[in-house]
DNA sequence: TTGTATGCGTTATCAT
DNA sequence: ATGATAACGCATACAA
C-alpha cells in the first residue's frame, strides 16, 4: 500500500498525502480529514527503502560488535555502554541497529551493508587492524565512533572514546599501597592496548619500588588462570601484601587461591580488580575494583557520530573518567 | 559514486556495468576488465536502499529486543540464542539486525522501522500483549518467529519457539526426588508464562505429596531473594531435603543460605537450579540445573523466518528439548 | 554483446 | 490549497 492507493482512496493526489503524512500545512480540513481516513483504513506505513533514497538518510546508526558473543554477554559493561548509546540515539530519533561479527563472512556482509548505507553512522568496539569494514568506512567517510585509542586504525575522521587506563590503574594502586610494602600485579600477556596500559600505570605507580618479581602473567582473563598465578607468586614471593588483577576475573581468581592458602583479606593481602564488572560484586569480600562511566561512554560515542552526521565538526579523542569503587577486598 | 559514475569511467553504459556487478555473463573480457578497474578507482559500493526499493528484499532480519538491557547481559543464554540465530541468518547470507526496546519511544520508532520494511522477517523475544510493533507485524503479516508461546499474542502467521518448561522442571523435580522426601519449590509470583510452567511441573511430579508448605515465592529472580525465601523455608519446614528454584540466581541464593546454616548441600538438602546460567557453574558446590538448547532456539526460529520470507507455509510452534545438567549440589 | 527505457515509492519543486 | 513532475540509484526487460 503506497501514497498512491492512499491518494485515490480519499480522492485526492499524492501531493496532499504527503502534506498531511508529514504535517506540512496547506490542507483543507475536509481533504485532510478525508486523507488521514484513507491513512486508517489502508493501513499505510511509509517505505523505509524508498525514502532513504531520495531523502540519503536512514535515521539509523549501526553498533558493529565483535566481541565474540559469549564474551559480551559475560561483560556487563558491554550491555550498559549499548544502553547509553541507544538512548542517546533514540533522543535523537535515531534507531540503533547492532550487527554482530562472528565470522570471516560476518565480515563482508557487515561492510556490504554499512557500505551500502543501511545506516547514517557507525559506532565500533574494538575493530581489528583493517579489514574491509574499516575499509568502506574510510573510503566512504562513514560518520563513525570507536571505542578504545585505534592507534592502528587509520580513520581519521572518526572519534575515539575511551578512558585512561594508565591514569585509573596507577590511582588504584597508589590508594592500595597506601598501607601495603609489597603489591603484585598480574597482568595478560595478550597485547591488546588498555592491558598493556594498566600495566604501565602499575608501574608508574610502583616507581622506584618496582619489583619484576612481582610480575606474573596471564593468558586469558579467567578465573582459574587468576588463580594459577597466584599460586606462583606465593611460591615465589610469600611475603607479598597486596595484588592487582588486571580485569576483576583474574582478581577473583587470586583471591580464591589466598583464601585457599590461608591468607585473610583484606586482613593479609589486599586485592583489588578492574571492571566492576559481575565477578567484583559476587566475591566473598567484595572486591574493590575501577569503573569505567560505561553508560556516558555509549552516550558519548553516539552523540559524536549524531554530531559528524549533522556535519560538525568530529572530535579527534574523547576521554572520559574512570572512577574507584573501594571494596572490603582491599 | 553511482552506477552511472562507473560506466563513465569505463566507458561504457550503465547496462554493462550492472552485468558485471552481478556476474550475469555476456560482457566482453575487455569491458568487463574496464569495469573492473573502474569500479576499484571510484570505490564504488551499491546503494542498499536503492537495491532493496527495487529488488523488494533487504536480505535482513531484525531481531527485536525488550528486556531491559542490563537483565539480556546477565543472562547469558540470550547471548547464545543471538549466535544461532546469527549462523543460521549468515548461512542464508542474511543480516541479523539487532533492535533494543527499552522506553514506549522505542517502541514507536522500531515499529516505524520494521513496517517501513528495514528488514524482510522479525525475531522477537518477550513481546507483550500488544503494541505498536505487533500490530504492524500482523497487518502486514511481515514474516515472524516469535519465543515463547504467545499465547496472548494473535499473530495467526508468526512460528512460535519454545521449550516445554513443564515437562523439564518435572523431570528434573522427579529426578530430584528419587532420593528425598520433601522437595521445596521457591517460585516466582511474577506472571511469567514460563514460571509457571515451572511451578505446574514440580506440582506434577510431587503429584499425592504435593505440599502447600514447601513452596516459598520471591517478586525478582536474585541470588537475595532466594536467599530470603531460603530462610523463611527453613524456618518453616525445617525438616526440607530438597529445594528446585525457578532459576539458577535463586537456586544460588537458597544455596548458600542452607550453608549458612550449616547444612550441607548435597548431602543434608539437595537444590536444583533452571537455565544453566553463569551462576550455576558457579556455585559451590556447582549447581544441577536445565540446560535448554539456547543456540538450536535461536537456530530453529532465524530458519523458520527465513522460511517464511521464501513463500513456504510457516509451522505453528516449534517445541525444542531441554536437558538435564547434573552436578554436585544434588 | 551492448545500450536504453521503465518502474520501485518517496520527497521536493514547480505550476496551477 | 492542490495537482503534476522530476529526481534518488538500481534492476529488469527490451531494443539494437
Amino acid at each position: 500500500v503506497t501514497v498512491q492507493d492512499v491518494a485515490d482512496a480519499a480522492g485526492t493526489s499524492r501531493g496532499s498525502v504527503g502534506r498531511v503524512l508529514r504535517g506540512d500545512g496547506y490542507v483543507s480540513a475536509q481533504a485532510r480529514e478525508a486523507i488521514e481516513a484513507a491513512i486508517e483504513r489502508t493501513g499505510y506505513v511509509p517505505s523505509a527503502s524508498a525514502r532513504n533514497l531520495v531523502m540519503r538518510r536512514t535515521q539509523a546508526v549501526a553498533v558493529i560488535l565483535r566481541e565474540p558473543l559469549a564474551l559480551f554477554v559475560e561483560d556487563s559493561n558491554l550491555g550498559t555502554v549499548l544502553l547509553g548509546v541507544n538512548s542517546a540515539l533514540a533522543a535523537a530519533d535515531h534507531q540503533m541497529l547492532l550487527l554482530v561479527i562472528d565470522s570471516s563472512d560476518d565480515v563482508t556482509r557487515v561492510a556490504r551493508h554499512v557500505g551500502g548505507g543501511i545506516a547514517d553512522g557507525v559506532i565500533m568496539f574494538s575493530p581489528e587492524a583493517d579489514d574491509e569494514v574499516t575499509r568502506v568506512i574510510r573510503r566512504q567517510r562513514i560518520p563513525a565512533a570507536i571505542f578504545g585509542t585505534g592507534r592502528e586504525l587509520d580513520l581519521p575522521h572518526a572519534t575515539f572514546v575511551r578512558t585512561d587506563n594508565r591514569a585509573a590503574s596507577r590511582a588504584m594502586v597508589e590508594r592500595l599501597r597506601a598501607n601495603r610494602s609489597r603489591v603484585a600485579m598480574i597482568r595478560s600477556t595478550l597485547g591488546d592496548e588498555w592491558a598493556q596500559e594498566r600495566f604501565a600505570g602499575y608501574r608508574e605507580a610502583l616507581g622506584e619500588d618496582f619489583d619484576d618479581e612481582l610480575v606474573e602473567s596471564v593468558g586469558f582473563f579467567t578465573a582459574s588462570e587468576g588463580a594459577a598465578a597466584m599460586e606462583r607468586l606465593l611460591q615465589r614471593r610469600p611475603d607479598v601484601d597486596g595484588v592487582f588483577g588486571a580485569v576483576d576475573a583474574i582478581a577473583a581468581g587470586a583471591l580464591g587461591a589466598l583464601q585457599a592458602h590461608g591468607r585473610r583479606v583484606p586482613h593479609d593481602v589486599g586485592v583489588v580488580g578492574f571492571d566492576d564488572s559481575v565477578w567484583a560484586a559476587r566475591t566473598d569480600p567484595p572486591l574493590s575494583t575501577v569503573r569505567q562511566p560505561a553508560r556516558e561512554m555509549g552516550a558519548a560515542a553516539a552523540e559524536a557520530v549524531l554530531a559528524a552526521i549533522a556535519g560538525e565538526p568530529a572530535s579527534r579523542e574523547l576521554l572520559l573518567e574512570s572512577m574507584i569503587v573501594w571494596r572490603e577486598s582491599a
